[in-house]
DNA sequence: GGTCTATTTGCAACAATGTTGCAAATAATT
DNA sequence: AATTATTTGCAACATTGTTGCAAATAGACC
């Protein structure tokens, strides 16, 4: 049985300032519905009904400046997207979380539990994010 | 006064098993003269003479290959290329190290002298490698 | 409901990045 | 110098991302 995210996802627009159209809701659903990122490809593949590769690449970047989402780059340059989790907006990101991606199945996930662990940056360098990626197999390709 | 670095690059090369060639000579060249990592369109930018871009791709991907340079994915996805400490091979590589990438110049460096620190990965997860990503403003930016 | 305005979308065209197949050139070996 | 496996250049193509502009539309106001 699944729950109707629709209504959900329309707030999470309204919160992040953004105005509620039918492409924006479609890719919202999607990020809700899977528990790994995505990339403009993934999305352009999934999404129901005819819209413009332009639009998806503006959906996402809007989606990145509003803090609804965050961009992560795989080790062979591929940018996914992920919700983030709450409290990011247009002023504030903190996403500093550790991501996983699995070499079997390729997908990428947010390990929301897990916290960056931070490090001394040499003398003369200063901070403003970080980010964690790990390489390897995940949960269900190991049970395989 | 600038050292010849040609022959240890040879030397490098055929350690490598990496067949001696012009290209390959120019381009970890570069690696060796820059204290940053490079992309494939600083490379395109730099080489003296005419190389075609699908060569110079190559050239890289047999790089990463033989355990030479390795790959960094910047935030936004661009990929830059960095050589390997030392003891990597086509069999091995172990570059878990700290990546720093400053907004404001752009360029990304290798942190060699900070150990990236572990993380536990939750039940079921495998790990072969880590990526420590670290965003903000370098030593050379922050003076200005 | 209808009108207005700023935002968003689709389209076209383009730029940048990365890949593949194949013939010619060349590095290393004999 | 001859041989052979590797590498290079070229052409063609695939994917990914960007920009300008006119048409469509979401939200606000009456």
């Amino acid at each position: 049985m699944k729950k109707h995210t629709h209504s959900n996802g329309t707030t999470l627009l309204e919160n992040h300032k953004l105005r509620i159209t039918p492409i924006r809701q479609q890719v919202l659903g999607l990020f809700m519905g899977k528990p790994h990122a995505l990339s403009h490809s993934d999305i352009e593949q999934t999404l129901v009904g005819d819209f413009d590769r332009v639009t998806i690449y503006r959906t996402l970047t809007s989606f990145v400046e509003k803090g609804l989402v965050h961009k992560i780059p795989a080790e062979n340059g591929v940018v996914r997207y992920a919700l983030c989790k709450d409290s990011c907006s247009e002023e504030q990101h903190h996403h500093s979380h550790v991501h996983f991606n699995c070499g079997t199945c390729g997908q990428t996930f947010c390990l929301e539990n897990i916290s960056v662990p931070t490090i001394t940056l040499p003398q003369g360098y200063s901070f403003t994010d970080m980010n964690y990626l790990t390489t390897g197999t995940c949960k269900n390709c190991n049970k395989q």
